[in-house]
DNA sequence: GTAGTATGCTTAACGGCGTTAAGTGAATTC
DNA sequence: GAATTCACTTAACGCCGTTAAGCATACTAC
């Protein structure tokens, strides 16, 4: 009686399908730009069968997220891992957190760039908040390397790693959204940004 | 025959309530959540008249974009006027740029964090980059007279203007967007960031 | 003074959107 | 073989930005 396994199996595998459809589209073309019913199309259902799978759209786009940022926390974590020297091991991941928004424009600005007013429901809004934590506790973890290695004058280790983070975002927002701009040079814009800060915290 | 130049101010004083509606209900709720039947409920009239004032919606906040822009330009100009020891200057506008935003958040929001662009018409796109190169140039100008005096290690001063405008717009954006991460220091983080960078730069 | 025109605004509509209510036909259960 | 469940669809609601067409009023020209 493996039917109603199959079943199951079949249900996920259509969820997936949604998925995978929805993330093509909102990456190459922006959240705000795809339909409901062009996914639908995509995946060659109607429309309302999405609304079997997922409670709305933003749940897609949530889910979607979800896998990114998990990815976005492994990258970190690699580096972190390595245990190279704390400095260059935590500009390392200022980088890979850079690169990380600019690979996927879409999931940064929906999570990073969007208003606190358009909420969703509570308890995915906290969800959303956890993801961004545990992005957000790699960086402490390196920030907190360098602090017990004496290497930094200021040794307030959330206010070191809340600084590094806005600066990392103030580079990967404006890149993101201001992408029409004649930039001098975007990579040594990242590394000058990254890199001056980063040294000008040494002891 | 002064009937012409009466209709004209006419024309010209609905043109204007147009844009405060607008500008009103973007500041409070957000761009994407106001509609051009609400802008023109709020100025009682039918929602097609905004039409024969503006070509579309994102006229609307090309415009008021426009003002923000041209607001916090003079605030730039003032600073930079004063002559004193660049660096210091320098420092100073950069706080300015922060505060500007922290003050007018919504104004901030919707001039800085909207929209990647998707430019419409040739013309506006144009005129947009130019909004934007008018401010971006008083931050140039404090960093040119920084180079000019031989005071920072990196001489490029496009590649210096833009990656302080960054590491800026990150604390401003940060800040705003996620006013209920809890901060260590909102100050503190703000001055860490721009002051260190600057030092950093020092020749 | 009246016919004709231009002006300023409105009503009605188009084609889209996210989402929901109601149904349908096949598979499963009893 | 009837009843029920399941996976999905069709049709619709109430929004949206935007456009076409119409309609009074004010102005112009004879």
């Amino acid at each position: 009686m493996g039917l109603k396994e199959r079943r199951e199996r079949q249900k996920e595998s259509l969820r997936q399908e949604i998925l995978d459809a929805a993330r093509d589209l909102f990456v190459n073309e922006g959240y705000e730009n795809v339909s409901m019913r062009r996914i639908a199309e995509k995946i060659e259902y109607s429309p309302t069968t999405i609304y079997l799978y997922f409670q709305d759209k933003s749940e897609l786009l949530f889910n979607i997220c979800e896998e990114t940022f998990a990815r976005l926390s492994n990258r970190l974590e690699e580096i972190t891992k390595e245990g190279d020297d704390p400095i260059y091991c935590l500009k390392r991941g200022l980088h890979a957190y850079v690169e990380f928004g600019l690979q996927y424009p879409n999931h940064y600005k929906v999570t990073f760039l969007n208003h606190p007013t358009q909420s969703v429901d509570k308890e995915r809004y906290l969800q959303e908040g956890a993801m961004g934590m545990n992005a957000y506790n790699h960086l402490r973890l390196g920030v907190e390397r360098c602090v017990e290695a004496n290497l930094f004058r200021e040794t307030n280790i959330d206010l070191l790693s809340q600084s590094l983070w806005a600066a990392a975002h103030g580079v990967t927002a404006i890149l993101i959204t201001k992408c029409n701009f004649p930039w001098a040079d975007k990579e040594k814009m990242i590394s000058l940004v990254i890199d001056n800060l980063v040294e000008g915290l040494r002891a």
